[in-house]
DNA sequence: CTTAGATGTTATATTTTGTTATTTTTATCA
DNA sequence: TGATAAAAATAACAAAATATAACATCTAAG
């Protein structure tokens, strides 16, 4: 990264977004010049391209939202989905449920990740465990558990019924089931 | 490293760059010689050189983060993770998964520390050994141990399972994102 | 005088940038 | 919708800026 592109990050991080032609004009070098610079930063993850304008990353260490943005319960962290969409948009959502929801509405997500219900370790979305259909509701129904381990999760069903489903499957279910309290419509 | 060398860091720490070609002019030198002035000071660890610019590298004595810069945990010193990128900003991870996961994202860094599980102390994170694939969670999932010793690391495998790779092995098992069904299936 | 180290000069390689032509995306209107 | 125009993105190439390598020159110490 050169010393242009980190001006770049700072004047991003000021304002909400900027457009190509502005950049351009700011540092007196040409828009292909910039789209460069932009194409480095969003390879690195810094920013996201948007015909026209550039957004910065949702800095994901600050304003770490408690209230899901999606059914608006207040977050624990032993339940919780962290969600960035391809958008550059950072979502909080209080449990697997409203997380699968926000995953179907923002689709290509830049990273997913879910909570292990049992010992509240952070997994990769798409790589978690997720129970289902199960005899209990926690937080949001109808209620989906992440875990981490598939072992824990089928002892956890022993108790408590329902069916161990990979992340495709469980987004699948939440498709099929339709839920009351959502927020926005616009889906693709 | 000379009296000249000496007087472009003094430069460098009160601005925020300098040109070659200024260093070239200030001193009466060639832009030759300044090349290899910054290309000692490179190899030292004081300054970035940038194509026609060089920087000062980041003093890391400022604001110790103590939460994840990628999934928001708190760090224990334990299984830390610090990158200092090519740019100069400072990021710290709560453990080699996400110092992987964000040493990935920010490419080409100046620094890459580890902490070796056992004991705890840093070590360079090119030369450490990693533990994947393991049966056990620490801290987040698919969970990385870092260690020092290869031997140790061996060792741990032994109870734990999984596999001992090198700093790139590691990298390309965080870039793969399997749909797994099972991910303690004590893989080899 | 000889030699080692630092510096300068020149030629060549590499990187960055700008320009143009072409493709893709978005907006507009019937 | 579907056709069309406008805006923006991209690709390919040329030009400019910078870096590097090789060698020449200078200086100081022995």
């Amino acid at each position: 990264m050169n010393y242009r592109q980190k001006l770049i990050l700072e004047k991003l991080a000021a304002r909400d977004y900027m457009t190509i032609e502005a950049l351009a004009q700011e540092f007196g070098v040409s828009k292909m010049t910039i789209h460069r610079d932009l194409a480095a930063l969003q390879q690195a993850g810094f920013v996201l391209k948007q015909y026209g304008k550039v957004t910065a990353m949702p800095k994901r260490n600050s304003s770490w939202a408690d209230q899901c943005q999606m059914c608006g319960q207040k977050i624990k962290e032993q339940n919780a989905f962290t969600l960035v969409s391809a958008e550059g948009n950072l979502y909080r959502l209080c449990c697997p449920h409203c997380g699968l929801m926000a995953y179907r509405q923002h689709g290509d997500s830049w990273q997913t990740l879910a909570t292990d219900f049992l010992h509240g370790h952070v997994i990769t979305a798409f790589q978690a465990h997720y129970l289902i259909d199960l005899e209990l509701t926690i937080c949001c129904s109808p209620t989906v558990l992440a875990f981490d381990s598939r072992a824990e999760a089928l002892k956890f069903q022993k108790g408590f019924g329902g069916r161990v489903v990979d992340f495709y499957q469980a987004v699948e279910f939440i498709n099929q089931n339709p839920i009351r309290s959502q927020i926005h419509g616009g889906s693709q």
